[in-house]
DNA sequence: GGGTTTAATTGATCCAGATCAATTGTTCAG
DNA sequence: CTGAACAATTGATCTGGATCAATTAAACCC
């Protein structure tokens, strides 16, 4: 990690979310605390095992947050993106790191240790609670993880990804540009890339997206969200009888 | 739900990790601006897409905490037991519930209005931090729950409950007294009752482990490590050699 | 005690999705 | 343009664990 000696800009800081709607004197505090760290691609940010001992909050670039199974392969859990931070829940319990973070492409990110936080955590309510709401956003996102992985196929959890993605994506929520390689999205949804792909062009196939490289229109979102639902493919009007017998 | 109107008890209170090491004041304000509740087996708390407007915290008895799958069949995230808490991450980010709590046994609980909460934490470095870590350590299970759920087989996610049960009972770690019927452990571990079943019926056969209704006795600590590393079992002494090719 | 309910075990079968293997398409360097 | 490296697709096969079905064991109640 090489720390740029670049002091934090204050602007850059507020595009946070996590650093949003701080009064100036504790943004001004937390800023001159912390550096910014650069990093080109593939660079490994953090390991398993790693004490980690501030935050890193993401201004440019992305990351892949990951686990490796004993055999090796890697599930990623999310892309981290610019607005996005990580080490919250290690920092704050001082225990080592259950996952690896590593750079997908050139990166900037600001890093404030731990004393920096907790000193703008004390009497500033407001930040108490703009943490105390990010790490609650962090954990639905964990359930909904694991909402995921465990109740859904891979059909429903494509297309659910497809919907989150688009919804995230801003108006008129028709289009998505996957974040990574189709491989690494598999792996987030911990499906095989080959089944990734299949199930798209189950999709595609059905009338209910339309695929071009990286980028995904959405044809029929009514009938994405009944996938979700249910578990049948409706093409335009008919519908499984989804048997529950 | 049912508020007693009985006073919390204060020995009760600072029994709980949440609440443990905050100032007589701050102990006394929560207690009184929060109720119990009780509720006989089978009660529901909360069910997915209500709003909590305060947190829970567990008395006694225990609960399950479940989500549902379209298709109805329940995957219970965790079962809850005296000390711990549920409900800080839907009162912070004030969104619907995405899971549901049941009793599986009568219950008291004590409950918190967010206002009751959050005033406690203005001006309290220590509850704040304890919170903090409340929440962290919640958001490692978490994580902890996805690496079981995604990255270990059935054999591997029961050896690595057992251990983790283990060490969580105390010294000298070596019986575990399951805190449910097996259908409902095995829910937790995401894998069907009869699996369950058969991979602690295999583990037994192998001698690391002798079952005796609800309560198993851990034989042979080390192999029931050695199947979580890897994937084998290794009965006394020998072992696989688990290739990585 | 005997009968009923609930929990646990055990066996047989099936399938979603992984894995293996091969091919095709894309990107980029020179 | 040509070839190398990478990304995506497609087909064939295999398997872990679910599901279905039946049996046995334990707990509970009168």
């Amino acid at each position: 990690m090489q720390p740029t000696g670049v002091p934090i800009d204050l602007d850059q800081l507020t595009d946070q979310p996590l650093f949003a709607g701080i009064d100036a004197v504790s943004i001004a505090a937390i800023a001159s605390g912390g550096w910014t760290v650069e990093e080109g691609r593939g660079a490994r940010i953090l390991s398993r095992g790693d004490h980690l001992e501030g935050l890193y909050s993401v201004f440019q670039g992305n990351l892949k947050l990951y686990m490796l199974s004993c055999s090796g392969d890697e599930r990623v859990l999310r892309v981290l993106q610019p607005g996005d931070s990580f080490g919250e829940a290690i920092m704050f319990n001082e225990i080592p790191s259950p996952v690896f973070v590593e750079t997908l492409s050139p990166v900037t990110l600001g890093y404030f240790p731990r004393e920096v936080i907790r000193t703008a955590l004390v009497g500033n309510p407001s930040f108490t609670e703009s943490m105390l709401k990010s790490m609650s956003a962090l954990m639905r996102q964990l359930i909904q993880d694991l909402e995921t992985c465990c109740m859904q196929n891979a059909l429903q959890r494509t297309a659910s990804y497809l919907l989150r993605q688009a919804e995230a994506a801003g108006p008129p929520h028709l289009q998505v540009g996957l974040p990574a390689p189709k491989a690494i999205v598999a792996s987030t949804l911990n499906i095989s890339a080959e089944t990734f792909s299949r199930e798209l062009h189950r999709l595609q196939d059905a009338g209910l997206i339309e695929i071009e490289r990286r980028t995904i229109y959405l044809r029929d979102r009514d009938a994405l969200v009944a996938v979700c639902d249910g578990d049948g493919i409706a093409a335009s009007g008919r519908r499984h009888a989804g048997g529950s017998g």
